[in-house]
DNA sequence: CTGTTAGCGCTTTCAA
DNA sequence: TTGAAAGCGCTAACAG
């Protein structure tokens, strides 16, 4: 059994190829009669396009690459879901891929995806294989680069204020009157996380406060390691008694160990996280709308597309804080 | 400034096209030195494979396609996190695309999708359009489908003991000694509820419990929802002393609303939530491992493109169900 | 081990 | 408004 293609519909309907590939793509100057015609051998046939071959013949795909560092991780599928929301728009499909935070993944994967001759791409970088990325935008494809920059590229960004945002969140949990303060983050590595702790750090120095080596952890990437963290840190001759955590990884670790021991350690996060607000200790929190993040990416994407031209634009996400 | 071709490459490595493939394809035959003067123009041209154009005259692409019911759910996300493990080892990528339940959706992205020829399709059907899955089948599309039943079409599938895990869960439930129970579900056109519910009817009846009509909500399918029933049966003139919560959803909501009152009504989920086990109130939970299974459906599909005529398999991925 | 030829299914270009 | 011819980039089939 072999698949009908355009031809088949064509002779089918006895009009040329040219006028079958007018009706199944939509264009009107066709005649009535014509369109009925093939449109019926289509569905008779049981005619599926094949994208593929548009594609190599135009060189324009239907397709986006998001290529996400986690996407078992909540943050990352909204991202990704706002994302798809605003492709399906555009009639484009994405390609999701989860670089787990590891380059060699990620190169692999942006190999793939470029494979693919995608429109654009969507990425939340790990190590940032700028020669590949760079060689593609030089020939159409646009870039937008989420929660983190693109090292080295002048690409399109959506971003938190992540030094802002912190410092805020902090202000907030000094009206709270705690003084020991720990730090639980993920590595260095990740450029969100340095502006994150020292927006944090700066909002304590204004109050005179500081944190202590010991109360300062930037190990807490998977859920073990932040679980291991804030037992450390619960464990210390002299507990914090607030943690501020850059992550929702590190958030849901220490709220889940704080109130599992039942202690009165406040949380300061850099995310919302279920049941967060019933919490009997304090809570302070940076919210933001990550579905949101993703569309706004998207939609960058596509205005690039539209004016290749134009200067590029970085977003900064809302965010807000508060108290529960 | 146009992108390389594989006849660049060749003219360049001053071979025919044919060793040029050879050599991008890995294919072990080919003199070590024509291989070496490949690589080198492939590389000085900054060539990029054309993936869709091999597709098309191999007939065999390097795509899955993937259906899910709603991308920002993490149930669905770590289950497309699992499968793009599986369908990573096998190079392929994965489409991931969200139905968000609504039946024309899921159409329209299959037929997207379709368009794209994969070489399979994962699937947690919502309204399942046959023929054209069927159709997909006939012409050598491996699908498989999860959580749900593709109705009226043999396709290899994995799932959950729903009733059975909800039946063992109200067990577990009813050693606490509760007797006035509640049910909060999404609506029954998701194949998973009705078994579900009908687990927990039917453990209850064991003991002689019943649920009241008031008390069986099948409304709890967006995160408001869920809120608002849960806010009813808490504000019944006799509000429950235990509810069952057959997704996720409802999970957070109940958890969340009983939390915020302060009150003592039992959680009984079909799914684990973030801080369960830091509630005061009792938990009774069906654990999972939904990366898992997303894993298992993505081998499924690989093992059928392997053995297209094996029998179709239906997995039941391990539950575990425990207290808090 | 290497190369030649043909053609996958579609859109573009240009002519009628 | 419609059609004929060419060719996108690659791999299959076969020949050398």
């Amino acid at each position: 059994m072999r698949r009908a293609t355009l031809t088949d519909v064509a002779d089918a309907a006895q009009v040329s190829l040219k006028t079958a590939s007018r009706v199944i793509n939509g264009v009107a100057t066709v005649h009535p009669e014509l369109r009925d015609r093939v449109l019926e051998a289509a569905s008779m046939l049981a005619y599926r396009p094949h994208r593929g071959a548009a594609t190599m013949r135009s060189g324009t795909s239907d397709m986006v690459g998001m290529v996400i560092r986690d996407m078992a991780n909540i943050f990352y599928s909204r991202v990704a879901a706002g994302a798809a929301d605003v492709a399906g728009e555009q009639e484009c499909l994405v390609i999701t891929c989860s670089s787990e935070g590891v380059a060699d993944q990620e190169a692999k994967l942006l190999e793939a995806v470029f494979a693919q001759r995608p429109r654009g791409l969507l990425i939340t970088p790990t190590a940032t294989p700028q020669p590949l990325i760079l060689a593609e935008m030089a020939l159409g494809c646009a870039v937008v680069a989420i929660d983190e920059p693109l090292v080295g590229l002048d690409v399109d960004s959506v971003s938190f204020d992540n030094y802002g945002a912190s410092r805020e969140a902090l202000g907030a949990a000094l009206e709270l009157g705690r003084n020991r303060f720990a730090i639980l983050s993920d590595t260095d590595r990740l450029a969100t996380m340095p502006p994150r702790i020292q927006g944090a750090k700066d909002a304590l120095a204004e109050r005179g406060l500081g944190v202590l080596p010991e109360m300062e952890i930037r190990t807490a990437h998977t859920d073990e390691q932040a679980h291991e963290a804030i037992v450390g840190l619960l464990s210390l001759a002299e507990p914090p008694d607030a943690v501020f955590c850059a992550n929702n990884i590190s958030a849901l670790a220490a709220a889940s160990e704080v109130r599992a021991r039942g202690l009165d350690v406040a949380i300061v996060a850099f995310d919302n996280f279920p049941l967060s607000h019933t919490l009997p200790q304090p809570v302070v929190l940076v919210e933001h709308d990550d579905r949101e993040m993703g569309r706004a990416a998207a939609r960058l994407l596509f205005e690039r597309l539209t004016d290749p031209g134009r200067e590029t634009h970085h977003l900064t996400m809302r965010t807000q804080v508060r108290r529960y």
